[in-house]
DNA sequence: GCCAACGTTGGC
DNA sequence: GCCAACGTTGGC
C-alpha cells in the first residue's frame, strides 16, 4: 500500500470532473515521463491512496483525495493520432505509456503550496522540493496523514470507504 | 510572460 | 557515452 500525489491541470481534468465521471472514474492519461510512468506500471496498486493536486492554474495546491482503481494498462490515447498524446512511436505490440485508472473519494479544502510549505513535517515531501517537475510523486504515511487528517481534515470513514 | 530546473534528442 | 541544444513544466 502507497500513497501518491498526482498533478492535474484543472482545465483537462479538476476533481470536479473525476466527481461527475461516469463510475467517478478516470484514466490518468497524458503522462510522457518514464519516472512517472514506471510509478503507475511498477509501484501502484489497486486502493493506493491519491492526492490529487492541480496545477498550472491560478491557484495550484492539493484539491482531492481518490484512489488507484485498476492494475496498469497502456494509455489508448499514445495510439490515437488525433490526441495531442499520440506518439508516432509507440505502438499497441509495444506499448510505450501506461496508465492506472483513478476513482473519486472526496475534495477537500484547497490545500495550498504556501500552506504546505509551512507544515514543518512536510518539510521533505517530494513535490515541494525545488525544481521539482514529476507529475506523479511519492507521498510517505506520515505525510498522507498530515495532508488528509490534519489540514484537509478529511474523515477517516471517508478515507476509508470503498 | 518570465525563467529556473529538468528531461530528451541527436551529433559526434 | 558525452554533452550542447532544445523543449517542457509549472510557480510566480
Amino acid at each position: 500500500m502507497h500513497y501518491w500525489l498526482m498533478k492535474s491541470e484543472p482545465d483537462e481534468a479538476s476533481i470536479d470532473d473525476l466527481a461527475r465521471a461516469a463510475n467517478q472514474t478516470l484514466p490518468w492519461t497524458g503522462v510522457r515521463n518514464y519516472q512517472a510512468r514506471n510509478f503507475m506500471r511498477d509501484q501502484m496498486a489497486i486502493g493506493d491512496g491519491v492526492l490529487f493536486y492541480h496545477s498550472s492554474c491560478d491557484v495550484p495546491g492539493i484539491a482531492g483525495v481518490a484512489r488507484v482503481a485498476s492494475t496498469p494498462y497502456p494509455d489508448p490515447t499514445q495510439f490515437d493520432a488525433s490526441s495531442v498524446y499520440y506518439d508516432v512511436k509507440s505502438s499497441p505490440a509495444e506499448p510505450r505509456w501506461m496508465l492506472v485508472d483513478v476513482s473519486f473519494v472526496c475534495k477537500t479544502p484547497l490545500i495550498t503550496l504556501p500552506m504546505l510549505r509551512a507544515e514543518p513535517r512536510l518539510a521533505n515531501m517530494r513535490v515541494l522540493a525545488k525544481g521539482n517537475r514529476l507529475s506523479i510523486t511519492p507521498v510517505s504515511d506520515e505525510e498522507w496523514d498530515v495532508i488528509t487528517t490534519d489540514l484537509a481534515g478529511v474523515s477517516a470513514r471517508a478515507l476509508n470507504k470503498t
